[in-house]
DNA sequence: TCAGACCGGTACTCGCGAGTACCAATGCGT
DNA sequence: ACGCATTGGTACTCGCGAGTACCGGTCTGA
């Protein structure tokens, strides 16, 4: 250890050089999304992440081993907060059918309005490899656990999820509304919101 | 034209040929799906195809302009005679409902028995490029038009398709079923019949 | 002010695989 | 039976991009 003005400098330095890290990281990250969800994976090179983040290989590889890692980073990050959101969102509803509806609708809007992030969740990372794949059903996972929660409560005292298996019942919702939702936003035209009230029409009637 | 005789042996040796280079091609696909499922698309090269095949490139390039070609070839044959499966069987049914039971019932069973085939048409296809994401939507649009269609009638007499939107019903039907048997597939110790029934009691109760 | 550590950028290597060109063997018609 | 055409196999090229090594500049600390 050296003075504690010399501790504090050193501190104040190590700290900015912290946030500019942090700060690189982020742009490499957000540049990452964007290629990747415009491009897809393999039609996305290191170079062209790093060209569009106006930076070097060097910093890249500071941050990620490779570039499958970066796309997991990418997909656990920005996959996580949209279930986050979705998630919260949905907590906020009194009773089971109200839950299951804004969690619904939240993703399906959440979807709409980050379609870059739903690209990379949805479409891109699916069959990458084993462990994309585990990010992938790790971040959609806890979505559907929470819709099988709800109806594991609800079924004792709702006949409409009376005989519904809550984990095939979670697994389903999730599948129909990436189904529907990368549909949807290929054909133009498309409505967030009907979409999203069909799709409560069918698992939270 | 040559006398008739020759006209016949000409004809036969060009029926021999025309046999025995359909029969090279099924090897190449058969062989194509194979490596295609257990590996994906991007890890599976020209050369182990047609090593797997006993065969040679240029025996390959004769039946397809380009390895995607070949993967389209592949998912257009495999994947429709799998649909058409389903929607032969569906058709069995005397009523909306059976029909909607039949169908599920036998996608599900049908993606559990030919897995290699369920692999390509549900994980391996997405997202690969825009001509294969046509083909698939093309595959996989037939069994969803058919449920939208069955919902169609339905809903004029059974008040639970009432206010359901047939298209967007259709879509979630694939995309649940999709779901469900890519996640129990990986999942071991799942059964085709009992996942199949827990999918029907949601979309066909 | 100066020496050194460290950061970032550039330029390189290396492997891989799609697609091609050329050659050998087989089978066809005459 | 013989020569020619066609088929099928092998060996090559070519481009691309992930990952790396090294070097020049800058900022730190004494």
């Amino acid at each position: 250890m050296s003075t504690p003005a010399a501790a504090v400098r050193a501190t104040s330095a190590a700290a900015r050089k912290e946030a500019r890290l942090e700060h690189r990281r982020q742009r490499l990250l957000s540049s990452a999304l964007e290629l990747f969800a415009e491009r897809g994976y393999e039609e996305t090179s290191v170079g062209a992440i790093v060209a569009h983040a106006r930076m070097s290989k060097s910093a890249f590889y500071e941050h990620f081993t490779s570039k499958e890692h970066c796309f997991r980073e990418v997909l656990m990050v920005e996959g996580g907060e949209l279930i986050q959101d979705v998630l919260t969102t949905a907590a906020r509803g009194h009773n089971h059918h109200e839950r299951l509806r804004l969690g619904i609708t939240r993703f399906v809007v959440a979807c709409f309005e980050r379609s870059t992030v739903a690209r990379l969740l949805i479409v891109e990372s699916v069959g990458l490899s084993a462990s994309v794949d585990r990010v992938r059903h790790e971040v959609q996972g806890r979505f559907a656990e929470a819709v099988g929660e709800e109806v594991r409560h609800a079924m004792l005292h709702d006949a409409f999820y009376a005989d519904k298996d809550p984990a095939v019942f979670g697994r389903a919702v999730v599948g129909a509304v990436n189904e529907a939702v990368s549909y949807f936003l290929t054909h133009p035209g498309a409505d967030a919101e009907s979409l999203a009230a069909s799709l409560c029409r069918i698992f939270a009637p």
